[in-house]
DNA sequence: CCCCGGCAAATTGTATACAATCTTTTCCTT
DNA sequence: AAGGAAAAGATTGTATACAATTTGCCGGGG
């Protein structure tokens, strides 16, 4: 078997630290010092560094030389913007999938998430807590066609772009049920496009879905 | 005055690296061996090992944990791929550009860069090996675009798209006068767009320049 | 001849020591 | 008291030493 549970401290420390800025954990604008990071996260400071270069390049730290590593500030502008790119990216990819035809694999891979969605919406347990079964469904639906169009800089760009606090975990918070159910016709209607080869609609549909999407959290987002 | 200029040796050879790379100095497949980079560039092992990590990240190399680094071959079809990405990505540059209307500095600016290709086009010389004003023309033209937006995302996301070996200093050297006189018509139907609020035709026109360009390529570039 | 265990060399990963730079405090001058 | 040079402290940048892992080689067993 592949061993692709191998790692290195520095890798570690990156994803450790990853996800504590996508959670928040950290308030924008903090300065993060090598040796108190590497006191917390129990390493030398050089995965640390290796760790904050990385971050940096991802957009979710601030570095200047010399001066060291501070949070992001992300504004409701920056937030919207990202999803405005991802928009475009998600449209791209489901206009090529339409184009080519959905292949078997595709078509079981997304039919399996859209019943999980309608499970889901029947069960009516959506206005509680219990968004992860949600949130998974999601992630599947938008991930597997990304990955159908082989375009690896596409699936990079777009996973990037939800590489943002508020934005990781799905702004599901504010949803009521009415929503969900959008978001589902949403999915089926992409789904449906595809299925036809209608490219066009199914670009035009996904970029609908990601903006409303935005225009939900833009409501509700408080800075 | 502002002191951009400081730097560190781990930046530099970052970008050092880059050149290296995109000028194609390392055949694909390559390993590159830290403590031999190291020598080559005259610094310690740690600079060479924050500049690689950051390449990787950018697509240029691939990592392996505990075996090291090595240059990234690109297909034909990656770089097609990432051609197909950016064409969206200034795409939906020119639409946001046209939706808000022009604003007089970009005005001025493109009309200076079109100003600048007409007279490229005019003197005739665009058949020797002076492309590198029409690169800077080009390059000007693009560029002043995705600023204008205020999409930080987009911007990165436009400018990684092009950190390709064989596309980075543009593929002008397939270029005949035709294909100049093209991307020029191109350019002025882009600006022309913009400047009447027509973003539809925009956003396309510039996905048609972006993927023109990918064409050529195309049908020049032997792997 | 192949295989494969294991030792040796090479290479990467991590910690730490030292250098350079920035920040803060002190204290002198005006 | 205000300003500012200069020293002290803190923090980042770089080099190097050491640890862990991989790679290559050698020899023995099948």
């Amino acid at each position: 078997m592949t061993d692709a549970l191998k790692s290195t401290r520095s890798l570690n420390v990156t994803e450790a630290l990853r996800e504590l800025l996508l959670q928040g954990e950290f308030d924008p604008g903090t300065r993060l010092q090598e040796t108190w990071l590497a006191e917390r996260m129990q390493v030398s400071r050089t995965p640390i560094r290796e760790a904050l270069r990385v971050l940096a390049k991802d957009g979710l730290l601030e570095y200047a030389p010399n001066k060291g590593y501070s949070v992001r500030r992300f504004s409701l502008e920056d937030i919207v913007s990202a999803f405005r790119v991802r928009s475009v990216l998600e449209g791209l990819g489901c206009r090529l999938i339409a184009e080519r035809g959905l292949s078997e694999a595709l078509r079981a891979t997304l039919q399996s998430t859209l019943q999980s969605g309608e499970n889901l919406l029947q069960s009516g347990q959506l206005e509680r807590g219990e968004f992860d079964e949600w949130r998974e469904m999601n992630k599947a639906f938008h991930l597997a066609i990304l990955l159908e169009t082989h375009n690896e800089l596409l699936v990079r760009f777009a996973k990037q772009s939800r590489n943002i606090p508020i934005v990781f975990n799905g702004s599901f918070r504010w949803y009521s049920l009415r929503e969900f159910q959008r978001a589902h016709d949403h999915h089926q209607v992409i789904f449906d496009a595809m299925n036809n080869q209608q490219a066009e609609r199914a670009d035009f549909m996904m970029q609908e879905h990601v903006m409303h999407a935005a225009h939900i959290l833009k409501k509700n987002y408080k800075d």
